[in-house]
DNA sequence: CCATTACATAGACGATCATCTATGTATAGT
DNA sequence: ACTATACATAGATGATCGTCTATGTAATGG
C-alpha cells in the first residue's frame, strides 16, 4: 500500500476547518468568498486551507473573472475511500510475518 | 455531523509510522515490542505513538504479565468507515445554504 | 484611470508535534 | 536479591502547523 499519498491526504483533512471545507464542497463547486463566510479565521488563512487542500489532491480550482471555483476531486472521493478500505479490510494481507499471525492463519 | 471525534481519528492516523501500525495491527493483535521491530524510532516513541492512538479510540491494550497487547478497536473501524461515507456522499444534505445548491437541488 | 473586489504571497508568531535521552516501574527468571 | 525484560513517564529540542497582519496582483466597474 502506497501510504505517502493517503498519508498527505489524511493530514489535510485533519484540521476542523478544512474538514468543513470539504463537506462545504462535498454539495458542489463554491468560489472562495462563499466558503469564508462559514468561517470566522481571516481570507490569507482560508487562502493557505485552500492549498493545502489542492496539494493533496482534494479540490481542484477554475478561474472565471475574478473568481476561483473550488470542487472536491472526485479522484480523491474514490481513491480515499479505496485506500480507508484497503486498510482497516480484515482479510488484506498482513505486514506483521509472524508464524503465528492471525491474518495469515485465517487466509 | 461531529467532526470532533472524526477529526481526532483523522489526526491520529495522519503519520506515516502510526499508519503503518494501524495496518499491523489489522491483521490481529500485538505487543509492543513485536511492533517495535517494524520500525527505526525508539521505544519511548513507540510508547507515544500507542498512547496517541489509544487517545483517539482507534487502539484498545490488554496486559498480560510483562506484555502489552494492543488490538484495533472495532467500533473505530465501523466509525471511521461510516464518518467517511457520510463525509464524501454525494447526496448529504448540504451545509452552503444556498438556494442554488447543486445538492438540495439533487434532492 | 481610479477605486473596488477577489484572491495570493510573504513573513512573523505561538502552539502543537515527533523524536530523543534519561529515568522510573513493574514483571519474570535465576 | 539480583538482573534482565517490557513498557511508561518526564523533559528537552527542532520541525511543522494554523493563524495573523501587511502587502501584492489581477479583474471589474464607473
Amino acid at each position: 500500500m502506497d501510504y505517502q499519498n493517503y498519508v498527505q491526504m489524511l493530514k489535510a483533512m485533519a484540521d476542523p476547518n478544512r474538514l468543513k471545507i470539504i463537506d462545504l464542497l462535498s454539495c458542489g463547486s463554491l468560489c472562495a468568498c462563499d466558503i469564508l463566510q462559514h468561517f470566522d479565521f481571516s481570507q490569507p488563512t482560508l487562502s493557505h486551507h485552500m492549498k493545502v487542500l489542492q496539494n493533496a489532491g482534494i479540490v481542484f480550482t477554475v478561474k472565471d473573472g475574478k473568481w476561483q471555483h473550488y470542487s472536491l476531486q472526485k479522484r480523491f472521493v474514490q481513491e480515499f475511500k479505496q485506500n480507508t478500505d484497503q486498510l482497516l479490510a480484515a482479510d488484506e494481507h498482513c505486514l506483521c510475518q509472524r508464524s503465528d499471525c492471525e491474518k495469515d492463519v485465517a487466509n
